[in-house]
DNA sequence: TAGGCCATGTAACCGGTTACATGATTAG
DNA sequence: CTAATCATGTAACCGGTTACATGGCCTA
């Protein structure tokens, strides 16, 4: 998944600048599978432009740059939705947590521990996100997208709340100070 | 979570030549978080060893090349150590899956449906080979990290059995001949 | 008054893949 | 006879990130 691709993709769902676009990568619809940077945006949408698959149309702000406000062409959809037509490549997931984890005995417990708690606290705040989407948008698509998403997280909080002394009891240090763990 | 780490992981666990750290990225213990190819390992290989990170030993084989024996030394055990010490970075996750789940009314019921049992298909054979993996090994952790994703491959299979209709319904064509499909 | 948000863009860099080069052995 | 497996390595390429440049407005 090429970011001509992504991009035409958020165009296909709604005119947008490229600080939008951004944005909608890391907070929006997708937030939780992609991501872009700005280093790759404006020149991408330079090239979509050239090319016809976009069009811009420049709004004027007082004080503000000029927002470069960018809607896809019937050209760009047609591309779009023959791109979407390939088959989808296999999910990338790469993990640190997963290298640390297979490698608990090699690190103290409080390392093991913190990261545990962190990955809690990234997923419970990522489901979160993705809930207050849902409830701004009303499209059957984008709630299946989001039920799968929230499903498969919540799964993976509930395997991780069930075993997390497992893991935290395979490393390698002990906790400085047992009684004040306790009492946490 | 650069080569350097990933390679200096298996490393650590067992002595390998390139090729072997190849399949073990692919097919191994940790296949499902991580891959890597030969145009980057080798080259990595041979910056570790200059650095004092690894040793090789060369086994001279008839016929086929020699192989080089890839062992870590205490320099780059401490190395690894100390990287994995750092709080690890949240999962990276890409799927293109997602992105065709989300824009399912532009494709044909078909293309949905044949993505849904190919990612079914995917995951199957995934699980498959993580059991595999844990069947010859009895290490606690890669126990406890292959049970995780077992558990969150089955969530997801789950999930994807019980909606799988309700996304093809949501695509923007119909099946070519609905009493054929009903009879599959 | 510091920091964050809005807003666009370029250039340098980098981590990594793909493709190429080479070649014997073995299994189907 | 073909394809896969074993085995190492290089060079070209590329997709993408990071950092830089610029600057006004608003909020704490």
């Amino acid at each position: 998944m090429n970011i001509n691709t992504l991009i035409l993709a958020i165009l296909n769902a709604q005119d947008a600048t490229g600080y939008e676009i951004k944005k909608l990568s890391t907070d929006g619809q997708f937030s939780y599978f992609v991501e872009i940077s700005f280093g790759s945006i404006y020149p991408t949408l330079a090239r979509l432009e050239k090319e016809g698959m976009v069009t811009s149309r420049a709004e004027v702000q007082s004080g503000k740059p000029d927002r470069k406000v960018y809607s896809i062409t019937d050209t760009g959809r047609m591309e779009f939705i023959e791109a979407l037509a390939q088959p989808p490549a296999p999910d990338k997931f790469k993990s640190e947590f997963m290298l640390l984890a297979l490698n608990a005995g090699t690190q103290p417990a409080e390392i093991i521990k913190k990261s545990i708690e962190s990955r809690i606290e990234h997923l419970t705040n990522t489901m979160e996100r993705i809930k207050g989407v849902m409830e701004n948008c009303d499209n059957e698509a984008t709630e299946w997208v989001g039920n799968y998403g929230l499903y498969c997280m919540n799964c993976d909080l509930d395997y991780l709340n069930k075993n997390k002394s497992s893991l935290i009891g395979l490393a390698g240090g002990l906790l400085k100070n047992p009684s004040t763990e306790a009492a946490e």
